[in-house]
DNA sequence: GCTTGAGCTTCCTATCGTGGGAAGGTGTAT
DNA sequence: ATACACCTTCCCACGATAGGAAGCTCAAGC
């Protein structure tokens, strides 16, 4: 039976690196399409298929949201886009990752700051505990 | 009726950055012992239970979970404690931090190159879906 | 005293992305 | 026929936060 080489959601999920349960939960919030059946009602996938999930574990790979991935997959079969808004979208988040490494990093400039003035010791007294406190 | 300066959660909340919503959810998990309250039901908060807010909050900003945070009031209110322990919780915490940055710069390396490389006019060819779909 | 409005109470729901598990049907190999 | 792996749906959980409904309380103004 491998004519269109079609694979049930455990085979679909390896070949896709998205697990089954994924899928079936992707496939409940309409991010992509509802699967074919079997008469038994087992989802069906092709190889077409397989490649919306790869190209869904791609994106999620790269940080977007299923939000943001949902426009990524219209504009990817939109023969009419334009690479510019797919370009924004992207920027956009890189804008965003920005934002929160910027975040992280000041955290953790404090907390190194703060790591290397206590001396770790048995004792108690902790510059680290003092400056949770003292705000 | 200044004489112990006891608050209302809204005036907790106030004083201490944190939403009421989140005093009485902190309380509900049992990472804040449970409030004192009037003979109406209403929480009622001392100067110290602002400081444990504070504390709460001050930790929160530099991105401790909710449980690391439980371990670190223990700490804070034990008198017998290492601050060995403490700087050891803080470190494990900026391992943490490094991981997600470098996970996060790695994301923004790779969509800053396939941004710099699409041209972003009208024309549809697009290198962000193509190396989305192409895996 | 009565009304009004702000603030309190609890309880339920949502977000976002993912995973675990139960109860039951299906497919296949021995 | 029996076993076992896999599928189905449905519900619950995490982590941290927020929104809202329904009802009670408190303080101020009239």
């Amino acid at each position: 039976m491998h004519q269109g080489a079609l694979l049930n959601i455990g085979e679909a999920a390896k070949a896709s690196s998205v697990s089954a349960k994924m899928i079936r939960h992707y496939e409940s919030i309409g991010l992509i399409g509802e699967a074919k059946r079997t008469e038994s009602g087992y989802r069906v996938y092709s190889q077409d298929d397989v490649r919306v999930l790869q190209f869904v574990h791609r994106a999620r790979a790269l940080g977007f949201s299923l939000d943001q991935i949902g426009k990524l997959l219209s504009l990817w079969q939109d023969q009419g886009r334009a690479s510019a808004d797919v370009r924004a979208l992207a920027r956009e988040h890189i804008e965003e990752l920005d934002r929160k490494i910027a975040e992280m990093e000041a955290m953790r400039r404090t907390l190194e700051a703060l790591a290397a003035s206590c001396h770790g010791d048995a004792r108690s007294s902790c510059p680290i505990l003092d400056d949770l406190a003292a705000n």
